[in-house]
RNA sequence: GGGCGAUUAGCUCAGUUGGUUAGAGCACUUGCCUUACAAGCAAGGGGUCAUAGGUUCGAGUCCUAUAUCGCCCACCA
């Protein structure tokens, strides 16, 4: 028997080993239809926060939900190696240590690397058996295994070979504390407090100057040129003359081109092409010589003469000061700008030229705006609005920026030899090549992921049976980095999208509604919510507390209130399990029902039928809301009480077998350890509640006229209380029934003293359409209760005006649907009823 | 500058193709230790659905503006 209270401490444990022992999760019938589900894999960098927590139950959701369905359901797991943020991981680790970890080989520094993931992965894969993701481990992958990194080399060797990916030399994005290249999706950008600093670019053999602006003054020694527009009157007589690039002294000449902004600061800008994108583009357009000031870790190099070893911020402020006593400088207006953040060091990111990998985007994003406009080849968004934010980017893509000068990651496949390259599988034969030193950008694998974990390039079984995937989950943040690039490369290798459905959450925010970050200190370890709620509470509460694609706001009185409901849960399968110690499967008949039944099962098949519609469509909040109303106030408030009349009845005991075992079913995806724990004590089931069947609508328990009777008769039971509580009737008070109807219900239910002759005493009139009786109660009548009465009678007078007024109203008639209008009719007269006993 | 979302009860949120008098949880009021559950039961109070127009027999829902908050993208010499 259960215990008195839930302990999720006791359901949840020793649970989670035991479905993976017997493999529950494990994939392969072929007999059934495939489902695939990829798990985003999470970074082997840390611990699994509140955002995996929900990310992974809604896929948990599905996957359970659809096993149960009958079918073949594979959820891969897997992570990703994490090439920026596990490298300064393993690199700070080392320093702690006292190693520099530059002054190891890159062997060496790969094997402490390989360490820290298994360190992490294991911590992961605890993690994972705590929240009870039923994945199929037998085909767990890494982002650096082999198999996936034979098809990151086969990705990139194909797409050079077809000219979509190339080596140039650019202005990237330079992330001087990881000493790395970013791609732009890398870079955040946040208003930052600055400057423009406004100096004098003498002209050549004058003493007059222009005045240019700048938010970079570091950046002038690498200035080649000063743009002004060619419409420009107030510059146009100087346009092929020259300046005198201040500090350094040396002449660059005023040309004359449409970047330069009349309406903006003075009109005329400093180009420094090897620093900025624009200027980069501008010195294309006038064959300007790029000069590079910066080295590798943002500190001024020799171009920068007396400079050189300064930070940029150093040589910022001494070299604004020298300008400063130069005369060179004509003022300093402070300025709040936008300004490039690496997203994982947070370093002010250096636009800097160099020597990159690039993927050439606009083909392949092109196949992608061609493939969403076929809504059987799309990838389905939901909520909806989520194609558009990846369609945008398609539109407005360029360039993917893919090598990163990193240890941790794939090596490119690329080889040098003089100015010859080689891209291939392996290194060529010949002497004297020598291997690219970088890696490729993380996501360049993760882009990959829904196919290359099933064996591709190799056509495998898996990757027939199971690709496209059918769903893919992850939050709308993630959808540039890595939703959009695994929907180009799958349409570019597969000619498939990766994923039918692609379902968008939005992410967790502390009960104030601030994201959770470390620096506020607001963030909430799902580990310690499962320890004190359970992880079936927590599950509940993250995948039925918001509609798709908002944000949820982490609040711990709801996670408690979910316990409470599962608490109830518990209650009511005691309750069930109590009255059939004795319960065979012989018992186990629904027929012979009576009419309280037949209402319950009548409830239950449209609850059926609610939820399987929501959980089709993701709309797991209408799931929750369903099926929490469905149990809490129909099966427990309702039919439990009402059931306890009729215990002795085998068909009353088989239709709370029948209700309680469809309830766990229902909820099993959401909390599978306690469902699994009630299910098991069932006097009849299946090995487990994961193999058994999802319930479904049964055509036979359609009762809709007998249900609707009940519903009469807890309408009228919930009136009379009313009235009880209202009037402060006591249990004493006697009761006439007016009609012949069957009471017998309702006396039990109400405890009813039945009298069969008018007193001359209090008397209050219960009725609605179907049941009529009169109360009799020794009490003094209070000016309250009068005025209470006449209250009522006034709110009853309104509404019946209303509705005469609306079904007077010809339009209403005519045009809306006939049902509504009969209840409208329906529900006048039983006012009209109620309105006169009140009068009498 | 472009796009998206939000605005509904004291708080946090639902509200499916327009359909009666807008729901839930928490909080609140009143009465109950009724043998599944007091972390419970019963009954109740509380909202002119951000604002202004429009379409419609009928609008929280559709259309057009506006306001406030938030997010994304682009620009920022």
């Amino acid at each position: 028997m259960l215990d008195k209270k839930y302990n999720h401490l006791e359901v949840e444990k020793d649970k989670y080993d035991k479905w993976v022992k017997n493999g529950y999760f494990t994939s392969g019938d072929l007999s059934k239809k495939p489902f695939c589900i990829v798990i985003p894999p999470p970074n082997v960098t840390g611990k699994l926060h509140l955002g995996h927590a929900w990310d992974t139950t809604l896929q948990d959701i599905i996957i359970r939900y659809k096993k149960m369905c009958g079918y073949d359901c594979l959820w891969l797991p897997g992570m990703d190696h994490a090439g920026i943020a596990t490298q300064a991981k393993v690199d700070k680790k080392l320093k702690e240590q006292g190693i520099n970890p530059r002054s190891l080989t890159r062997e060496n520094w790969l094997k402490y690397a390989w360490e820290w993931k298994d360190e992490y992965a294991l911590n992961i894969h605890k993690q994972w058996a705590k929240l009870g993701l039923a994945l199929d481990y037998s085909k767990e992958r890494f982002t650096l295994d082999e198999g996936l990194s034979d098809a990151v080399k086969y990705v990139f060797v194909t797409l050079y070979n077809k000219g979509l990916i190339y080596r140039g030399e650019r202005i990237i994005n330079w992330d001087p504390v990881a000493m790395t290249a970013l791609s732009n999706e890398e870079v955040v950008y946040k208003d930052d407090e600055g400057a423009f600093y406004h100096l004098k670019y003498m002209i050549e053999n004058s003493n007059d100057y222009l005045e240019v602006a700048t938010t970079r003054p570091e950046t002038l020694f690498g200035d080649t040129a000063v743009a002004v527009n060619p419409n420009d009157e107030r510059y146009k007589h100087l346009i092929g003359k020259n300046v005198v690039l201040p500090i350094v002294n040396k002449l660059i000449p005023i040309i004359a081109d449409e970047h330069a902004d009349m309406d903006f600061g003075t009109g005329v800008v400093k180009i420094t092409p090897a620093h900025d994108p624009n200027d980069f583009e501008v010195g294309n357009r006038h064959n300007l010589e790029r000069i590079i000031v910066m080295n590798p870790d943002a500190t001024m190099n020799e171009k920068a003469g007396i400079y050189k070893g300064l930070t940029r911020e150093e040589c910022r402020e001494k070299l604004v000061n020298d300008l400063k006593e130069k005369n060179l400088l004509i003022k300093i207006e402070k300025m709040v700008h936008s300004v490039g953040h690496s997203e994982r060091t947070d370093a002010v990111v250096e636009p800097y030229l160099s020597k990159q990998w690039f993927v050439k985007m606009r083909p392949l994003a092109d196949r992608v705006l061609e493939n969403q406009k076929d809504k059987d080849k799309k990838v389905n968004f939901v909520p909806q609005r989520f194609e558009k934010v990846m369609n945008h980017w398609m539109e407005i893509t360029y360039d993917w920026c893919i090598s990163r000068q990193l240890w941790w990651g794939h090596r490119i496949p690329a080889w040098y030899k003089g100015d010859e390259i080689y891209v291939g599988y392996e290194a060529p034969k010949e002497e004297g090549w020598v291997q690219d030193n970088d890696v490729l950008d993380t996501w360049f694998s993760s882009a990959l992921w829904p196919f290359s974990t099933l064996g591709f390039p190799k056509l495998t079984d898996d990757l027939k049976r199971y690709y496209p995937n059918n769903v893919l989950v992850t939050g709308y943040d993630i959808i540039p980095f890595w939703v959009n690039r695994m929907t180009f490369q799958g349409l570019e290798f597969t000619d498939k999208r990766p994923f039918k459905d692609c379902l968008i959450h939005g992410l967790i925010r502390d009960k104030e509604g601030r994201k959770m970050s470390k620096s506020l200190g607001n963030g909430v370890d799902p580990m310690d919510v499962i320890d004190e709620y359970g992880c079936d509470s927590l599950r509940y509460f993250l995948s039925t507390s918001t509609s798709p694609g908002m944000d949820l706001r982490y609040d711990s009185e709801k996670v408690k209130s979910t316990w409470n409901f599962i608490n109830k849960l518990w209650n009511a399968s005691r309750f069930c399990l109590m009255n059939m110690e004795n319960f065979t499967k012989e018992d186990y008949k629904l027929d012979n029902l009576k009419d309280i039944d037949k209402w319950i099962l009548h409830k239950l098949n449209n609850t059926i039928k609610d939820v399987t519609a929501s959980m089709e469509k993701y709309e797991f909040n209408n799931v929750g809301n369903t099926l929490y109303s469905f149990i809490w106030d129909d099966f427990c408030d309702s039919y439990i009480e009402l059931s306890k009349f009729s215990l002795d009845d085998k068909a009353t005991l088989s239709t709370l077998h029948y209700v309680i075992e469809s309830i766990l079913k229902m909820l099993h995806p959401f909390m599978p350890f306690v469902t699994d724990e009630i299910y098991s004590m069932l006097p009849i089931h299946d090995e487990n509640i994961i193999l058994s069947s999802y319930p479904v609508y049964n055509k036979d328990f359609e009762f809709g006229e007998v249900a609707n009777n009940i519903e009469l008769m807890l309408d009228f039971i919930r009136q009379y209380r009313n009235i009880k509580a209202e009037n402060n009737i006591d249990k004493s008070a006697l009761v006439k029934l007016n009609n012949n109807e069957d009471y017998t219900l309702i006396i039990k239910m109400l405890k009813l003293n039945i009298i069969d002759k008018e007193l001359n005493i209090n008397k209050y009139n219960v009725t609605n359409s179907k049941y009529d009786v009169d109360i009799y109660f020794e009490k003094e009548v209070t000016e309250q209760d009068l005025l209470l009465k006449q209250k009522q009678i006034d709110s009853l007078k309104s509404s019946i005006e209303r509705r005469k007024k609306l079904l007077s109203n010809e339009g209403y008639i005519n045009k809306a649907p006939k049902n509504l209008v009969e209840s409208e009719k329906q529900k006048l007269k039983e006012e009209e009823v109620l309105l006169e006993s009140l009068l009498k």
